[in-house]
DNA sequence: CCACAATGATACGGACCCGAAACGTTCACG
DNA sequence: CGTGAACGTTTCGGGTCCGTATCATTGTGG
């Protein structure tokens, strides 16, 4: 069963959304780092620097700062491949599943509460 | 009727609209300016910079910079007010209703293809 | 070995956004 | 009038992100 969606309730649901995510005043992502967040958290792993950056069609330097960011934020980790020493393999974190499954939370919340 | 989602289909939803956003590396709006956009185009106008602010909880120089922004891409427009030529009334423009049109069709196409 | 490719990180100059404060214009009201 | 408030804008210093180019490290193949 796939998800159908009137026109009404998508940009609604983008709406509420964001207005939630700018309100709530805490240190938002980029949109580039919020894709890349999701990257890393929904597709299987491994991802690399290089995956990512052709997954978003991005340049490289674009997920090296990301990745600086969010690492200090603590929702991304970073660790060499000891097979091929110059890949670096993104983990995930325990505070990025939490970031991310409060987002989940947001989204279902509004999603609820649109009309018809 | 609700649209009730369940956690994957929330998050899942997310990651596929953004990674889409990004990937079209066309003009891609800061969440605040997106959040405002969506503002003035799916609630009942007078829009001000002065009701925006407060809306979205942020500084009206905030306001004023965005306005700036998405007038020069032609998404925004502002009128002074004659009846209180204090007040900015904020127009919506042609190509801004093309521009959320699009966005929503991207979100109900990446609803649809979403796994069960 | 050694030149070359691949990977991720860094340097640099430019652009944008931010919050706080100050400003110019316009209105309200005594 | 004129004083103060309201509204939107601008300025300022500081921070982050960008794209391009370059770098250091590591692997590959002759």
């Amino acid at each position: 069963m796939s998800l159908e969606l009137t026109p009404s309730q998508a940009l609604g649901l983008w709406h509420t959304v964001s207005l939630s995510q700018v309100r709530s005043e805490a240190h938002d992502l980029t949109l580039r780092q919020m894709a890349i967040l999701l990257q890393i958290y929904l597709v299987p792993p491994p991802h690399t620097v290089r995956g990512l950056a052709a997954t978003l069609n991005v340049t490289k330097p674009v997920i090296t700062r990301a990745l600086d960011t969010m690492g200090a934020m603590g929702l991304v980790d970073r660790v060499r491949d000891d097979r091929d020493r110059r890949n670096v393999i993104i983990k995930r974190t325990v505070a990025g599943a939490l970031y991310l499954e409060k987002l989940g939370d947001v989204v279902i919340a509004e999603a609820r509460q649109l009309p018809y």
